[in-house]
DNA sequence: CGCCAGAATGTAAAGCTTTACACCAGAGCG
DNA sequence: CGCTCTGGTGTAAAGCTTTACATTCTGGCG
């Protein structure tokens, strides 16, 4: 089908056909340089009215719009943002996703996601993109990365990363995230209170900071009602599967067994109700779930899931705001912990007997 | 704690303490010209070994990395893929990407997520970045995006544009998709074997093309036994919530009620299921349900769901492949068919009765 | 009236790379 | 020996914008 055309040069234009107007079509128009051109778009007050639009009137006559590599070259910035995450299939991230994207996006900048699915050479690559300003700023959802990637940074005062979420035990970045460590506590004071006396916990990574807080959490709150005898803990990935395969270990193998399980991810606490309904054990009659994240997934499983929810959405949005403070050069604080809600569905109840 | 460095001049060298060496200080180094280092990186076989030794020690010694920005600029590309899609939270999403990241990473090219989460604005700032050169192609994960951006597209037949998994009636795009007919058909078969006689359907979007194919499988498949007149389809968005909200008007209000239900989703059939335990229909006794995508979940819900999986990394693979080559200026097959496989778990069985 | 401040604008360099073109030397060949 | 290739390299322009600095002009003030 190809039409006419065919009698072209090469293979040359394949795009821009017309190459597009620049900065310097419009001053043309216009009648003044390019400098006044670049200042009416990037600093209207050092222009006269008339002249503004003028170039105004330039612009939408040649049909112009900035090149974008141009500027960033020449400004040494991108206007793009890295949030580095360890599995992007984990929905727990995709609303904080939105979060970020939605100021990001209005203050004019892009997000890039970087999935680092468990490989640290990936992450690597990511904060390459720094130094050469290919990336503004880093925002981390996982602290499973080299330490060497971040351990210079907490001297620098401004250095454009922070963490949301998770934390690192040893190098002190802006952070927001949550308390995990009462988040947990409250959690199991929750199942204490209906009459839990044998409370059993499938953490995330035991080298996860976050779940390390929490599992701290779980061990105060059982000391505090003197059950510290029957704390045990037993180790998932944050999947569906180590917790199928974990709740298997506490269900099946273990005497006398929990009677209730509080996990460190909805996943995992799914994996858990799978095992028990294939162990025949009921939830909640014989044993209370809890989960942590509250995905979209807890209010459709069987039976609807108890779980810490956090607010993912302002995570998201705070994380994006304090970096762009900070690329700025403003000060922040350097600290935020937003809140927790445990919701109470149907996976939890009083104990049997 | 804030140490020395106070006495710097303003605030300045907020970033690049120490400019990076460019591509001069590397000729200096090699004692050759830019353009010979430049060379050296590009089209090494128009170098002379000796050279390309000295430049690569060079390299090395001064610790030289690329300006991408003005490289990029230079050569009017970004190195940068978008691909839009309606709902970045949607875990069905995650594994093509993964497959689309995993073969643009090989070749030097960064991934864009662009969420158009159902605001027809965001597609459009999308298409932008093409002509300004701020990413060089696009793959659409979606169709719901207005006409007008793509409509051009068929004629030029190397314009960067690929879908997957959707497609348009009426814009010719090269894609990458399963046969949805197919796939929707098998599985109606499959329930019409096990000797069901009433299925009806939770369909996605009917303005989905997709959509339209896998109804179009179900009446068909439905004729081929003789089970038209039994034939019911109603509409959901593929969430979780539609499913549940379309599940309970087939079940609870119907008269006679399906014995099956085909769902365009994962999402939805897990919805249906709910609203089956709800309304005290045991699945599969009473009711078979079948889902479409074969996401994580489906795995762990209850009863594990029987479902049409597809190969996700692959069609993630091969419609950024087929994008690259179409950059590449070379030739490629419009239109590539993946196969399906239907997965059957516990969600579905024989008919009562 | 002269000078200065400040507003408005222009000039040109800088940011870093790629690449068209020119140049040179050496090899092969008549 | 002279010519033509060709492989290897250098020069400088181009890609587009921003911005430091220079310039012009105006009005105000002493």
């Amino acid at each position: 089908m190809l039409r006419a055309k065919q009698t072209l040069p090469k293979k040359t234009l394949s795009k821009r056909t017309l190459s597009m107007p620049t900065i310097k079509d419009v001053a043309l128009a216009a009648g003044c340089s390019t400098a006044t051109v670049s200042r009416a778009l990037a600093n209207p007050e050092k222009v006269s009215e008339a002249t503004r639009q003028r170039v105004a009137h330039a612009i939408a006559e040649v049909g112009y719009v900035p090149n974008v590599a141009a500027r960033n070259l020449r400004r040494a910035e991108s206007r793009t943002i890295v949030t580095l995450l360890p599995d992007i299939s984990n929905p727990f991230f995709s609303e904080i996703i939105n979060g970020m994207e939605e100021v990001a996006h209005q203050a004019g900048y892009q997000v890039l996601i970087g999935d680092c699915e468990r490989d640290p050479g990936r992450a690597e690559a990511y904060f390459n993109l720094l130094p050469t300003n290919q990336a503004d700023g880093i925002i981390l959802l996982t602290s499973d990365i080299p330490r060497a990637l971040v351990s210079h940074a907490d001297a620098r005062a401004d250095a454009p990363l922070v963490m949301a979420c998770e934390f690192f035990s040893d190098v002190d970045l802006p952070t927001v995230a949550i308390d995990n460590y009462q988040a947990s506590a409250h959690a199991i004071d929750y199942l204490a209170s209906l009459g839990h006396a044998r409370i059993a916990s499938v953490s995330g990574p035991v080298g996860n900071p976050i779940c390390r807080e929490r599992t701290r959490g779980y061990h105060d709150a059982l000391a505090a009602r003197g059950l510290s005898n029957s704390a045990r803990v037993v180790e998932g990935d944050f999947g569906f599967r180590s917790g199928y395969q974990q709740g298997m270990t506490l269900l099946d193998g273990m005497e006398p067994r929990p009677s209730a399980i509080f996990c460190h991810s909805d996943e995992m606490a799914i994996g858990v109700l799978k095992a028990a309904r294939q162990l025949g054990i009921g939830v909640p009659e014989e044993l209370s779930v809890v989960g942590f994240d509250n995905i979209g997934f807890s209010e459709y499983c069987e039976p609807e899931l108890t779980t810490v929810s956090q607010p993912r959405h302002e995570i998201g949005q705070q994380a994006m705001r304090m970096l762009l403070s900070l690329l700025a050069g403003e000060a922040v604080v350097r600290r935020q912990t937003l809140s927790t809600q445990l919701i109470v569905r149907k996976s939890t109840g009083r104990p049997a007997a």
